[in-house]
DNA sequence: AAAACGGGGAA
DNA sequence: TTCCCAGTTTT
């Protein structure tokens, strides 16, 4: 066999990605609609998360909201609410102030262009490219995990793709088969969906693969190195301290702030550490804060370890019994009914404490 | 240029 | 366990 590289043309390659786009195309709702706000949300729901992950929480924000006007009207606590378990919560909080901005600069017309579509929060390069063929077929292509996977490999693009180079390497060929396709939104659907089905990331379907005897990875026997990454993520540990005040049926939270994790989720108290503490250390900590409140300590739970791709948070939650109301600056925490708790947007984390031992 | 940012599912 | 997902923003 031949082993030149690049003995595809470009225009032959964007005919066999549509070609299969067109016979193998899975239905979702939101390749039924030219509505450029549902094709924002569901590309902002998208990024970083696989599809059946995302689908029920597309379902839940268009029933919620049909129009960005809706959407914008709406409180950020609801929106991040809706947004409860998807993880990334800035997408939402993004989502939110993206949706204001059209709704209050733009007169509620959704921008139609990928260079005005990137003055959105939340959308960067992908989302606007995806945007702007998806609903205005404009010729510009979305660089996403799967057309870096199809590219690497097809091209055989060796270089790291963790580096901006390399990355603008693609993202330039992305661009040029791009343009060679008169369909650029069936074109860019199709590498998506041929990335995320056929030229997966581990055992890819080479055997029935259209482009098998073009790729560069099939005949170098090449496929489990590209795309290559060369980057490991470190984490790091955190202990997470909770006081769980309650008081007459009533539970005190507060929103997390700054620039630290689950920014906008409601928590109980938190006292963290850097290491694994002792109960007696905490209370003791706890006494600290306090002023002239006294309290019973009625449970003390051991959380499993909560992974995030940067962190790992060892939890646990100590809940205590006040005898009177909590000033209201004490952790800067508020009281709350059951009820009330239930319509706060929480962590996972937070979720499952409730879910295991209060709302039980 | 590198690090931070969630959570879940597949192998 | 490890990988990585329809990435973007901040440092």
């Amino acid at each position: 066999m031949d082993d030149e590289p690049q003995n595809i043309h470009k225009k032959d390659f964007s005919k066999i990605i549509v070609d299969w786009y067109e016979a193998n195309k899975r239905d979702l709702p939101w390749r039924e609609t030219k509505d450029p706000f549902k094709i924002w949300l569901s590309e902002i729901i998208l990024q970083q998360t696989r599809v059946n992950q995302g689908m029920p929480y597309y379902e839940k924000f268009v029933e919620a909201y049909s129009t960005v006007i809706e959407l914008a009207n709406d409180e950020e606590s609801n929106v991040l609410r809706l947004w409860q378990g998807l993880g990334y919560y800035s997408r939402a909080r993004n989502l939110h102030a993206a949706a204001k901005y059209v709704a209050n600069e733009l007169n509620g017309e959704f921008p139609n262009t990928y260079e005005s579509l990137l003055k959105l929060k939340g959308v960067g390069s992908y989302t606007a490219a995806a945007i702007a063929s998806f609903a205005f077929n404009e010729k510009v292509a979305p660089v996403d995990g799967n057309v870096i996977r199809v590219l690497s490999r097809v091209f055989g693009i060796t270089e790291d793709v963790s580096k901006g180079s390399t990355l603008k390497k693609i993202n330039q060929l992305a661009n040029e088969l791009v343009v060679e396709e008169e369909n650029a939104q069936s074109y860019n659907q199709g590498m998506m969906e041929f990335g995320a089905m056929q030229c997966v990331p581990k055992s890819p379907k080479c055997e029935t693969c259209p482009i098998a005897q073009y790729c560069y990875a099939l005949r170098h026997n090449k496929i489990d190195q590209l795309p290559r990454k060369d980057k490991k993520i470190k984490k790091r540990n955190r202990f997470f301290n909770y006081i769980v005040f309650e008081h007459k049926d009533k539970f005190y939270l507060r929103p997390r702030t700054g620039k630290d994790i689950w920014t906008g989720l409601y928590e109980f108290a938190l006292i963290e550490s850097t290491e694994e503490k002792s109960t007696e250390w905490i209370i003791e900590e706890l006494q600290k804060e306090l002023k002239t409140e006294s309290f019973k300590v009625k449970d003390d739970y051991v959380a499993g370890k909560h992974v995030l791709s940067h962190q790992n948070l060892f939890s646990r939650f100590i809940k205590v019994e006040l005898s009177d109301k909590l000033s209201s600056e004490t952790f800067g925490v508020e009281a709350f009914s059951l009820s009330e708790i239930e319509q706060l947007p929480k962590s996972i984390l937070i979720n499952n404490y409730l879910e295991k031992n209060i709302f039980s």
